[in-house]
DNA sequence: AGCACGCCGACT
DNA sequence: GTCGGCGTGCTC
């Protein structure tokens, strides 16, 4: 930055919104850039903000100084500042908080008033002349140094000033400045080189002249790796750096995410339907915004395409980003790409530690690498000169973002794209409804894959009703005849099964036997779910547990029947009809941990597990080529949500799945049970008939106005007490209606649906009530919300009342 | 977010 | 009369 642009504009890592200008002094001017983190003063606090862009030249002293700069180098480039303007805008989203989600974790500080104990504190504690309460705050304290809030929280109880005021007096405790957060920093090692004393006629020894006849190969050596080969070194090193043979000096080093190598290998040739979409696409990337839709039918061979494309990009001396939905996938997608591309990938995603991360964003942001792969944050990769942005599984509602910034990385991915002038590439087998409409309006330009790769065919699918199994007994209820006899024949055949169900668990519906009521989460509206394995029921939502011998809660019988049926049921029922064969679970239950995901899938890979029982993790884009039937249990349970998109989940759940089989040399086959065979949403997966599920689908969506016909805003109203979010919900809805009615433009366009209470009307604790707005308009009905947030400040920002704000909600349960 | 300022009820 | 409750407003 120039030396004479002494204001900048800067976002400070707070929810405040708009962004506000320093002044730099000289001594920090030549270090100030775009995206870099500094710390400002804020208030009378000290807080993180990020470098937005330089304003102008001022002598006016009345603005603050900056106070120092923490990063050597930018951690995005300036070209993302409209990226971050534009999500805040659109989501309604503080600047800095925006910037915030965007980086790793970690980097963010904020100074923060604490109270602190003293010596004499610590005297006084000891001899324990005080009250209760001031000894469990002397006890807190003497742990660890906390806000007042935080303490109030610790020892359970709301403290009075006068406490504080009276400790502070006695000079027990005192106050304290303390920063809060931005523990990640880059990682550093030793490195060795040869020191400026010419060792080679000295007497050395023997494991001396090993270090530094080693040193002369390899000018510049990592401790560690030294150690490797001298094992002694670290004891020996330090005694070499002293008498001059050595040199020792700190180097940051990327800490390495990655497991075991990939070999590389050559790219496969490509079918002549591969082909034709690469030379089409390639000669926009690097020219134009071109977003296309690859529709391609399971095992066609679509990320061949990324491949190719992400090769074209580079080769132009451009950037790419490629979106996935999960961590399983991405490590799919990461082996591929890494058997092409070697170590210039960068992987970015939840499942890496904070340090792995931020060392992977500063290879991004260092401009070192040039393709960045991961989960929808990956959005945000801090990449210059972007070429292509791929979305694989575009229809995976994983890309939306359910908590603090509601963000879309698919729809980002457009946005982004937009502004680099760079390719948008939207790959699924079952597309959005939305990207398949913007494909109609010609908005996008859809290409397809109608072949699977080596001809292989689709696989057969059977379905049967289900309705005829209620008064079954035993495992005959959940398993028809026809399940049944296709699992034999593939166990006896050696071969690979999946089951579906889209359900966890031992029981899904635990109820008193006495009284009929079901046995239900504290916390949520929701019922408990019984899991075997730690004999405990417990709430999918909250987390919230109750011990396997609970009685009834309302009437207190003892005897809980368990009714329904979940994965972990499935699972034992299976195993005891094949003892012999390994039956593998997957589902949120079994991947608790980092990894363990990928050994199931390993397993099932090498072939050491024989049958997969999962929810809809198994459904996704994996690729296992020994898997030849696939039994949906019961495909209904999805169309029940209270959803407008469950007919879309359905039928994208139902074909991904059934996609699962028949993907190596055998043909596959897919039995689905259903109590509502003649539902489009199950004709249309048995036939894999993408396109008239979407024409019926959207012929729904226009009669009722929903999405992509419409756009909608949900505020979501929080709190713990009932009757407060209750009549929150009313005032605001009061509110919203009176200037709804205040303006034609907005009482013609706008629909509000509500107040209501949520679907799910309770979770974690808190009360929920929504309120929805629908209309064609979008950039009228943010201005309306923009409007109904500035005229209402003391609804929208209350102390016990949260409000959320849900631009084009994807969950609205 | 978090902190200061400022206006009303229950106590010395 | 004052202490401390919390609603309101601001932070370059």
């Amino acid at each position: 930055m120039s030396k004479n642009l002494n204001i900048i504009e800067v976002a400070v890592a707070l929810p405040v919104h708009g962004s506000y200008s320093y002044f730099v002094p000289d001594n920090l001017a030549a270090m100030i850039a775009p995206g870099k983190r500094i710390i400002v003063p804020f208030g009378r606090r000290r807080v993180t903000g990020y470098v937005l862009g330089a304003l102008g030249e001022t002598n006016d002293l009345n603005l603050k100084k900056i106070l120092d700069v923490l990063d050597d180098h930018p951690l995005f480039p300036a070209a993302m500042v409209p990226f971050f303007k534009w999500i805040s805008d659109y989501y309604m989203y503080p600047m800095g908080q925006v910037i915030k989600n965007a980086l790793p974790v970690g980097l963010t500080t904020v100074e923060q008033d604490v109270l602190a104990i003293t010596q004499q504190g610590c005297r006084f504690l000891e001899q324990g002349i005080m009250t209760v309460t001031e000894e469990s705050i002397l006890k807190a304290l003497k742990i660890e140094s906390l806000s007042i809030k935080i303490l109030e929280k610790k020892i359970r109880q709301p403290i009075p000033t006068a406490i504080t005021f009276a400790m502070l007096d006695r000079g027990w405790i005192c106050r304290k400045k303390k920063l809060r957060g931005g523990q990640t920093q880059a990682k550093k090692e030793k490195f060795i080189t040869l020191g400026h004393k010419k060792t080679d006629k000295e007497k050395v020894s023997a494991t001396r002249r090993k270090i530094i006849d080693t040193l002369k190969t390899a000018s510049d050596i990592s401790l560690r790796d030294l150690k490797k080969i001298v094992p002694t070194a670290p004891r020996i090193v330090p005694a070499m750096a002293a008498a001059g043979q050595v040199r020792i000096h700190q180097k940051q080093v990327y800490r390495d995410p990655f497991g075991e190598p990939v070999q590389r290998t050559t790219a496969p040739v490509l079918t002549d339907e591969q082909k034709k979409i690469v030379s089409r696409i390639q000669d926009d990337v690097g020219k134009t915004f071109a977003p296309y839709l690859l529709v391609g039918v399971t095992g066609s061979g679509k990320t061949e395409i990324y491949i190719r494309l992400a090769q074209e990009t580079i080769d132009k001396g451009l950037s790419v980003i490629i979106l996935v939905p999960e961590i399983a996938l991405i490590s799919q997608m990461e082996r591929r790409f890494r058997s092409r591309f070697g170590d210039q990938i960068a992987i970015l995603h939840s499942g890496l530690s904070p340090g792995e991360r931020y060392d992977q964003w500063l290879r991004l942001a260092s401009g070192e690498i040039h393709i960045a792969i991961g989960a929808r944050s990956a959005i945000f990769a801090p990449v210059e000169n972007i070429g292509l942005i791929v979305v694989d599984e575009e229809h995976d509602a994983s890309y939306k973002q359910d908590s603090t910034l509601r963000y879309n990385a698919r729809d980002l991915a457009i946005v982004r794209a937009k502004q680099h002038k760079a390719v948008a590439l939207l790959g699924s087998a079952t597309p959005s409804i939305q990207s398949y409409h913007n494909t109609l309006t010609n908005k996008y330009t859809q290409v397809s894959l109608t072949k699977r790769i080596m001809e292989r065919r689709l696989p057969d699918i059977t379905i049967v009703d289900l309705s005829g199994m209620r008064d079954q007994r035993g495992y005959r209820r959940y398993f028809s005849e026809e399940l049944l006899m296709g699992l034999e024949k593939t166990m006896q055949r050696n071969e690979q099964a999946i089951l579906f169900l889209n359900r966890r668990g031992f029981s899904s519906l635990p109820m008193c036997s006495a009284c009929g009521k079901p046995l239900q989460c504290k916390n949520c509206d929701i019922s408990l779910t019984y899991h075997q394995q730690s004999n405990a029921y417990r709430c999918h939502y909250c987390g919230f547990s109750a011990a396997g011998n609970s009685s009834c809660p309302s009437c207190g019988a003892a005897d809980i029947r368990h009714l329904g049926f979940g994965t972990e049921k499935i699972q034992t029922i299976v195993q005891d009809l094949y003892p012999d064969k390994n039956i593998a679970r997957m589902d949120r239950d079994t991947i608790v941990h980092k990894g363990s995901m990928l050994k199931i899938l390993k397993g099932l890979n090498d072939g050491t597990i024989d049958v997969l029982i999962g929810t809809q993790m198994v459904a996704k884009g994996h690729d296992f080529p020994n898997i030849t039937l696939v039994g949906v249990l019961c495909a209904d349970l999805s169309l029940s949500f209270p959803d407008f998109r469950a007919g879309e989940q359905t039928f994208q759940l139902l074909a991904q799945v059934s996609g699962r089989a028949g993907r190596g040399d055998r043909p596959g086959r897919v039995i689905l049970q259903t109590y509502n065979p003649d539902h489009f949403s199950i004709l249309c997966a048995k036939h894999q008939d993408v396109h008239r599920f979407y024409d019926q689908e959207i012929t729904f969506r226009k009669a009722l106005n929903y999405p992509p016909f419409s756009r909608m805003v949900q505020i979501i109203l929080s709190g713990r007490d009932i009757t407060q979010v209750q009549e929150h919900a009313r005032s605001l809805g009061i509110a919203c209606e009176a200037l709804l009615e205040n303006s034609k433009d907005y009482a013609k366009a706008i629909v509000m649906m509500g107040p209501i209470e949520a679907p799910y009307a309770k979770i974690a604790a808190r009360y929920r009530w929504q309120i929805l707005f629908k209309g064609q308009n979008a950039p009228l009905i943010h201005r309306y919300i923009r409007e109904l947030m500035h005229q209402n400040p003391k609804l929208m920002n209350h102390r016990d009342v949260k409000t959320t704000i849900d631009i084009d909600p994807v969950f609205m349960m």
